[in-house]
DNA sequence: CACCAGGAATGTA
DNA sequence: TACATTCATGGT
């Protein structure tokens, strides 16, 4: 099932190790929730800077109607690749907004809420999580690749991936929605910087804490 | 040339 | 449940 390494707060050393070596990150980067959860979808698999080329293709259509009514919205994000499934995944996002408007969301429950957003096609749990806790500011940890090897590094994690065993360990030891915001981003700003070829690199900010274990990756 | 990026749905055993 | 495959552009 689950297995924990450790049993002291190394979650919290890491977060403000990370926090103090690259200062805060202020994600996420969109105008308003909207945009926000359409550059979630486009992110999928994908580096930001091909989302941004998106963005701006569709910045005059960046409402659920205007995406809707878009006649070639698949050519417009074809820089983020997948470029057909994300335009339908645009759409299927689109209409439900349309059917649950923003505010009347906004009145939901979180858990009830993730369920809601899981229930969107093209919609999983990192996607769901990420709107969950920029778009509705909902005290939720956003668990990616990145994180389960960095932990795995940490030797704060151990085993198989499993989402849902490590969101609830951080959620466990960070609580506020401002430090969840930006520990997900720091995880992945600094997996960008030093993990994304070789395990340990010189001046990596948490290179002590990574060394103590050092299993299977 | 190979490999990966701020994943998710679908199929297979 | 646990993997494997598909989707696809763009940068290194």
């Amino acid at each position: 099932m689950i297995s924990v390494v450790s049993g002291i707060n190394t979650i919290k050393i890491l977060f403000r190790r990370l926090l103090d070596f690259y200062g805060p990150q202020g994600w996420w980067p969109a105008d308003n929730p909207f945009e926000m959860m359409v550059g979630a979808i486009l992110t999928q698999n994908t580096t930001w800077r091909n989302v941004e080329k998106a963005i701006k293709n569709i910045k005059e259509c960046l409402t659920p109607k205007g995406i809707l009514e878009c006649l070639d919205l698949e050519e417009r994000v074809r820089p983020t690749g997948f470029y057909r499934q994300k335009a339908e995944r645009l759409r299927e996002l689109s209409s439900f907004l349309l059917e649950h408007p923003f505010d009347e969301l906004a009145k939901i429950p979180t858990n009830q809420l993730r369920k809601l957003l899981l229930s969107i096609k093209g919609v999983g749990k990192e996607t769901a999580d990420s709107i969950l806790l920029y778009a509705f500011e909902r005290p939720i940890f956003v668990v990616d690749k990145y994180t389960y090897r960095l932990f795995l590094r940490a030797g704060i994690w151990e085993g198989p991936f499993d989402y849902e065993g490590i969101r609830h360990l951080v959620e466990k030891e960070i609580r506020t929605v401002e430090e969840l915001k930006e520990f997900h981003a720091l995880i992945v700003e600094h997996s960008k910087q030093f993990c994304r070829k070789r395990p340990l690199c010189e001046n990596c900010p948490i290179k002590d804490i990574c060394q103590k274990k050092f299993g299977k990756e």
